[in-house]
DNA sequence: ATGTAC
């Protein structure tokens, strides 16, 4: 126990525990980042791991700017949880591991019915990414079959229609290169300075960030609704949140810059660990020394370059398929499979309880992973 | 992170 939010600056807090593993490197960008112009606090989250010039997992305050490079280029990059009809007790792995498919190629032409309607009904402007849509991207992003481990507060689970007996469907994924071209636009123009809140450039950037929100959250619905169509099975969304964004702070005046940090003001969000570690459920409390914000994952422990190294010589990709939870996993790119190994991320159990312990959460249901999607790769 | 840039 004991006082899980410390200041590590005059401007920039962290949420951790004694025993939490954050690198010095991440907390140096922390405080750098909260010293940028117009920048009034920083909240590092549990999850805080070195990003390229910011940190990732983190939430920070501004006031009469806003940064667009902080938000980075995955804009609207977030967690989906999607509901299935799949009964825990019948599930074959080998069967459910083929069935789940390919989705790395567009969506056919059978779909594009639905993805003009769904682009109406969410105001997305059709183009030149429209073939992303659907597609998981690389990096960290994932779809996730999930059983629920155990249940904590049984009514808030019920309440939003998940139940121990079927699986979950869990994507995160984001804006793909929609999201990466408006950066990339916007920092040729304006380079990495802030932007003046009311500004011609700042209600530009807003306005297409706004969009690859949209475009990102129906990114994730696509990736669920076609998993779902080869499982041949129905499901609902029962949560989306996004975790790259900026937006005007609900508790106060100014914006609040989310880098890789779940909002909590949207009630029950999941909290992922690595395809080898459970994920949570929570339900989350309001506060403003948080930002009103949680960690969006596990976060980091080895830098990428460094996995292949350390895993190839004492794991074949074979054994990889498999995790200690008993998970499988689909990933036929084999630079992949060692830089999202389970060894290269910290424990899921010690961010959540530092932010239990501080207070921001109310676990609802622990899960687990039973096949994570990542991509077919050239294995077909 | 990215229908990457090297």
């Amino acid at each position: 126990m004991g006082n899980c939010i410390q200041n590590v600056s005059a401007r920039a807090s962290l949420v951790a525990r004694g025993d939490t593993w954050i690198e010095s490197d991440a907390i140096q960008q922390l405080i750098k980042t909260s010293e940028l112009s117009g920048v009034i606090r920083a909240v590092g989250m549990p999850d805080l791991h070195p990003g390229r010039g910011y940190p990732i997992g983190a939430a920070f305050l501004s006031e009469g700017y806003i940064y667009p490079a902080l938000v980075g280029n995955d804009i609207g990059c977030g967690m989906a949880v999607w509901s299935t009809d799949l009964a825990v007790h019948k599930i074959k792995l080998d069967k459910l591991e083929k069935q789940l498919g390919n989705i790395d190629q567009p969506l056919g032409d059978d779909w594009q019915e639905m993805v003009r309607k769904r682009q109406q009904d969410k105001q997305v402007m059709p183009g030149v990414f429209d073939s992303a849509l659907g597609t998981i991207g690389g990096g960290n992003h994932f779809a996730e079959l999930q059983m629920v481990d155990e249940v904590y507060m049984p009514e808030q689970l019920a309440a939003v229609n998940l139940s121990v007996k079927h699986l979950c469907l869990l994507v995160h994924s984001g804006s793909r290169g929609l999201g990466e071209q408006i950066l990339r636009q916007h920092v040729d123009k304006y380079s990495h300075k802030g932007l003046d809140v009311g500004s011609d450039a700042f209600h530009e950037y807003v306005e297409r960030h706004n969009h690859a929100l949209r475009f990102a959250e129906l990114n994730r619905e696509f990736i669920a609704r076609r998993l779902l169509s080869n499982l041949k099975t129905r499901g609902e969304m029962v949560l989306d949140v996004n975790h790259n964004l900026v937006e005007p702070y609900s508790l106060g005046s100014g914006w609040v810059h989310r880098k890789g940090a779940t909002p909590a003001e949207q009630g029950m969000v999941m909290i992922p660990g690595s395809r080898g570690d459970y994920s949570y459920l929570v339900q989350a409390r309001p506060s403003d020394t948080s930002l009103c914000s949680l960690a969006h994952g596990t976060g980091r422990k080895w830098i990428r370059s460094g996995c292949k190294a350390r895993l190839s010589c004492k794991y074949t990709v074979e054994q990889m398929k498999r995790t200690e939870l008993g998970g499988r996993v689909i990933c036929g790119s084999r630079e992949l499979m060692y830089e999202e190994a389970p060894q290269a991320y910290k424990s899921i159990d010690n961010v959540i309880s530092a932010m239990s312990e501080a207070g921001l959460i109310d676990i609802v249901a622990r899960f687990r992973p039973v096949l994570t999607y990542k991509t077919r790769g050239t294995q077909g």
